[in-house]
RNA sequence: AAUAGCGAGUCAUAGCGA
């Protein structure tokens, strides 16, 4: 039954789902039983694609079939309603699998918290952690990763801080994430002299700032719009013998269109693949965006082309820097256009995107449609802020 | 009973704003 549970899970990551099934059912055809650890890669294929409902699926089977889900198969299902943001879902199948009787372990709960975290609720997060060390669960780097990171993002250094020193007094070791995390915090406060210490602690603890610090400390650097730093800590990450990748390269073209350098934006494109980072779907919607507060929608357009040439699907970021640039240019009805096209590519309006439309429609006095959007909106469920 | 197979943390892109 391993053997052939490791085979399904290679079938499915490499993407053939159907042949995953078909597999299990032909190794229950031989006379062996799959058991959860055959499903789980299934299980995962569904909630990395956020569907909740093909997971459930599969935990529907699993009763059908008489096979009891593990801690994995409940943290994968869990992991789906972390995805939609639904933290209090994803608690009722973890409260869920506690009465069946399966043991929950640092993974689960470390999921679990983060889920909270990253709805901005802390008191929930901290109130998991001390059930499990109730439980006699041992939280290691990741679970005090999630806490840091969460308290960071809220921008609540001195508490973050102290989870840092607590998780070393219980011996746990403070690794490149953790830094990564808090240096993210302070450079997000603007307070780069905190962040430049910390890269500083954490090469005294003997540890190597990766690209993540690097690509942190850049991105900070050009928000306090000090450049010249963030080009030169560029050119020391690549002393330093790191391969910069495609979220480095991202980082500086956005560097470039915010300052309106669109020449050196496309220069550093082109060049990027020289380095082994091919551009993604973030780099093209930074191109697309920095060509559209430029007003040069022809070249936003035609990078729109290029990037589904290549794969890429144009995005709601993809979508809102479009309609905004049109809007800003004159151009309302191509705005709009773009913007009723959205569904049929299976994209969802959000708050930003209905308000460059709702801003756009203001801009050309047609307030009336503009009222009729901000309707559609709170319709669809969405909150303005 | 032991052992082996699955799951968790950090960086880049969009709008408005006295």
């Amino acid at each position: 039954v391993h053997s052939f549970s490791i085979l399904s899970d290679a079938l499915c990551k490499e993407g053939k789902v159907e042949e995953t099934r078909r597999f299990l059912s032909e190794m229950r055809g031989r006379g062996f039983e799959p058991d959860a650890y055959s499903y789980n890669s299934l299980l995962e294929w569904h909630t990395n694609k956020g569907d909740v409902n093909g997971a459930s699926r599969v935990f529907e089977d699993f009763s059908r079939e008489g096979i009891i889900p593990n801690v994995t198969s409940y943290t994968l299902l869990i992991k789906a309603f972390c995805h939609l943001g639904k933290p209090d879902e994803a608690d009722k199948v973890f409260r869920d699998m506690l009465e069946k009787g399966v043991a929950p372990d640092v993974v689960v709960y470390t999921l679990l918290i983060r889920a909270y975290c990253r709805t901005g609720d802390m008191k929930q997060a901290f109130k998991l952690h001390d059930e499990m060390l109730l439980k006699g669960l041992v939280p290691n780097s990741f679970t005090y990763g999630v806490l840091i990171d969460g308290l960071c993002k809220l921008g609540q250094m001195e508490a973050a801080k102290m989870v840092f020193g607590d998780m070393q007094n219980k011996g746990v070791d403070h690794d490149e994430v953790i830094y990564n995390m808090l240096i993210d915090g302070y450079c997000k406060k603007g307070m780069m002299d905190g962040a430049f210490q910390l890269q500083q602690a954490m090469i005294k603890r003997g540890l190597v700032p990766d690209v993540f610090t690097y690509n942190t400390i850049i991105t900070g650097l050009c928000r306090a719009e000090k450049k010249d730093e963030a080009k030169l800590m560029f050119d020391s990450m690549l002393d330093t013998g790191l391969l910069p990748n495609t979220v480095n390269f991202t980082t500086l073209i956005d560097m470039c269109c915010k300052g309106g350098d669109m020449e050196e934006a496309g220069k550093i494109f082109s060049n990027m693949l020289q380095y082994g980072a091919a551009p993604n779907d973030v780099t093209y919607n930074t191109l697309i965006n920095g060509y559209c507060k430029k007003g040069q929608m022809e070249e936003a357009v035609k990078l729109k082309d290029e990037m589904t040439a290549k794969g890429f699907v144009p995005d709601v970021f993809t979508y809102t820097s479009l309609i905004h640039g049109f809007s800003t240019n004159g151009k309302i009805d191509e705005a709009r256009e773009l913007f009723d096209d959205m569904p049929a590519r299976g994209l969802v309006p959000n708050n930003v995107t209905y308000t460059a439309m709702i801003f756009g429609l203001c801009m050309h006095n047609r307030v009336q449609e503009a009222f009729n959007l901000y309707d559609e909106m709170i319709i669809r469920g969405l909150v303005p802020d």
